[in-house]
DNA sequence: TCATATTATGAATAATAATTCACTAAAAGT
DNA sequence: ACTTTTAGTGAATTATTATTCATAATATGA
């Protein structure tokens, strides 16, 4: 079922709901899921309300999907890079600074993902699609600091520890300085932790300037 | 007007009222606010809901009230020793152990703040009291910093990215402990993350061991 | 052009949850 | 004992907001 096989009409339906999303995407991360009423989502996307219920079964579900789409997304940028065959350094290197493309190209997505994140835990605990691949992308990072350890790449460092710090840190600094959705900001700041982190992490044998 | 100058009956007041925020304490720390009903917090002090109304006005007052009393309660625990004497090492390293002892007494209060923060400051930007004191201490922790690199204690590292750092990591990780109320979990944790910043801020002729 | 199907509409409805208030119960004062 | 004051109650009211659905607009194809 490619664009090519889809219909005028088809095609119009699809942008349709897309719009629809994207209205709900910016009002979302902007206020949070309780702070915006259906009639905003359709205020913001010219649609009337009834319409919205023509595509979505509920204001929950179209927020589950742009959860999903917004985890999706993050899996499929990060995923391959923490699989690749890279040394485990430059590995982690490679993924702050997608974290930052990423942030640039989907400020919105990562503002809804990382605003909602508190509460969402609370209350739904490991049901959702986002919920998962964070674990999965937590999991992985575990492992390539694991594995740089024991080939003496970083210095023995404890895991769970630095696994927290390096993304509680990423997110923290993509959330507040999405605030004012300065990219430039947010590319210098990643920079810097990287440097911060993977090269206090480096033995010192690794480490080019001090 | 200190206790011994209330009757009981003033006494027993003050201790409802208590016995209403601490139910209320209890449930919002669990599912936010927005999940919470007046009704569930009726339920849970064994009060009825007019009652509740007799002390705060408002659902929302009664969340305010809450928030402001955990930023106060984190405040004079943290201040008193930003602005203490020490050298900037230790500053941090008390900090960080004074964090472990407040997550250890209010885990509720600190999962309140933490689990509401993104939402929060979505909504409230600048208003609350919570959010004051947070840019305060925040600010605080920056000028220590600034000033143990000035003293050559800490190698010269990017101020900004080191607070934030430092700050989301402790959040962020008493959040996640604080899911199954594991106190010795947050402390052993603390501890490591004592370790892991303040050893790699220190220049090297100032570390114990490496 | 006209019948049919699809899509959009938004006022009406339903659901949920905050707030009020007339009332009861308990305590204090006389 | 009785009056007054204070505290507590919860059903009823009100406010908000999600959801529905009868209707209108538009497009499709005969």
């Amino acid at each position: 079922m490619d664009d090519m096989t889809l219909t005028r009409k088809e095609r119009e339906k699809v942008r349709h709901r897309d719009d629809i999303l994207k209205a709900a995407l910016k009002l979302f991360s902007e206020k949070g899921f309780h702070n915006v009423s259906v009639q905003d989502i359709a205020v913001e996307s010219e649609f009337a309300v009834g319409t919205l219920y023509n595509f979505f079964q509920s204001k929950e579900q179209l927020f589950d999907e742009l959860l999903n789409n917004c985890a999706q997304k993050i899996y499929q940028t990060l995923w391959p890079i923490l699989e690749s065959k890279m040394q485990e350094d430059e590995i982690l290197r490679t993924l702050v600074r997608a974290y930052a493309k990423l942030a640039e190209e989907n400020i919105e997505f990562i503002r809804l993902y990382i605003s909602e994140y508190g509460t969402l835990s609370l209350i739904l605990p490991h049901k959702s699609q986002a919920e998962k691949i964070k674990v999965l992308i937590d999991t992985k990072i575990r492992e390539i600091i694991k594995s740089g350890i024991r080939n003496k790449i970083f210095r023995p460092v404890d895991v769970e520890i630095i696994t927290i710090a390096l993304l509680s840190t990423i997110r923290s600094f993509v959330f507040e300085a999405s605030g004012d959705f300065d990219k430039n900001k947010i590319e210098q700041g990643l920079k810097k932790i990287e440097q911060l982190f993977i090269d206090s992490l480096l033995m010192a044998e690794n480490r080019g300037n001090g």
